[in-house]
DNA sequence: TAATCCGTAACTGAAACAGTTACAGAACGA
DNA sequence: TCGTTCTGTAACTGTTTCAGTTACGGATTA
């Protein structure tokens, strides 16, 4: 199943630039990731929409962070970055009116949701200063 | 992001097949599911291998359930089907030595570690007899 | 022996993130 | 003002995985 790691991704970039502070452009950040500051680019354009950091252009431009860390929680970093479902599973839509396709989807649904919310409250509950302390206690 | 519709397809074939009791051919499910005979073989060889239906080949052969629906959790279909996450959600593995990516995994581990536990709480209590139930009594 | 099935191989298609090249445009600084 | 440094995008290709399709082989039944 194809998987998205952005957002681990993401958190790593803005847990570094909590530490170093100021402002980091994408080549930079790409060279953090092994990656193409295109796709940082296109990453971050994501969190900027929500607010999360802003951009400069030019010379000493770059991403900043906007939130103190102890504010800004993966929850909001994860809604940013993802509109789509966290699951691989979907439900089957072939057939909208057979009830028993809609028992199944009914029953998979209340699932997926409890999952889904238990999933939000842990990272309602998870700031950037969190990940920090855990990094430097952990050496 | 791509997705699986596997589990609630299947499930709804097995529906079918239980309140249908006989045997059904690759022909006759790939009709319900609107898709193709060697779509649905694919899929059903998973059941098979996890015991949850038999195959037969010739005349009046085709697939039959090996369990009561009492007995067979939606859980055992969600196994049989996938061995990946179910989340599209990944951690990255591009810095296996920085603390901070192993801090970050760490902490998304443990939410979709817990998150996974309430879905496989809920799918283990579901039963093939509990989503018949429902269907009758929605109409 | 012929019809009916499953079992598979070998493709193609579709969808979405990742990666890359190539510019346009804004901002700074000498 | 002019070159350098940035972001912002468009337009591709690569990769992966489920879905769809064609084409067989092989087993079973009557």
């Amino acid at each position: 199943m194809r998987s998205d790691s952005r957002l681990s991704r993401m958190l790593h970039v803005l847990v570094h630039m909590q530490l170093l502070g100021g402002t980091e452009t994408s080549d930079t950040i790409s060279l953090m990731l092994k990656t193409n500051p295109v796709v940082v680019r296109r990453t971050m354009a994501k969190l900027k929409q929500h607010g999360i950091v802003s951009s400069e252009g030019g010379p000493g431009g770059g991403w900043r962070l906007l939130h103190a860390p102890e504010d800004l929680t993966v929850l909001e970093v994860h809604r940013a970055l993802t509109d789509a479902s966290i699951f691989t599973l979907a439900l089957s839509a072939d057939h909208p009116a057979c009830p028993v396709e809609r028992a199944v989807n009914a029953r998979l649904s209340h699932a997926m949701n409890r999952a889904e919310a238990v999933l939000a409250e842990e990272f309602g509950a998870m700031t950037l200063a969190d990940i920090a302390r855990e990094f430097q206690s952990a050496g």
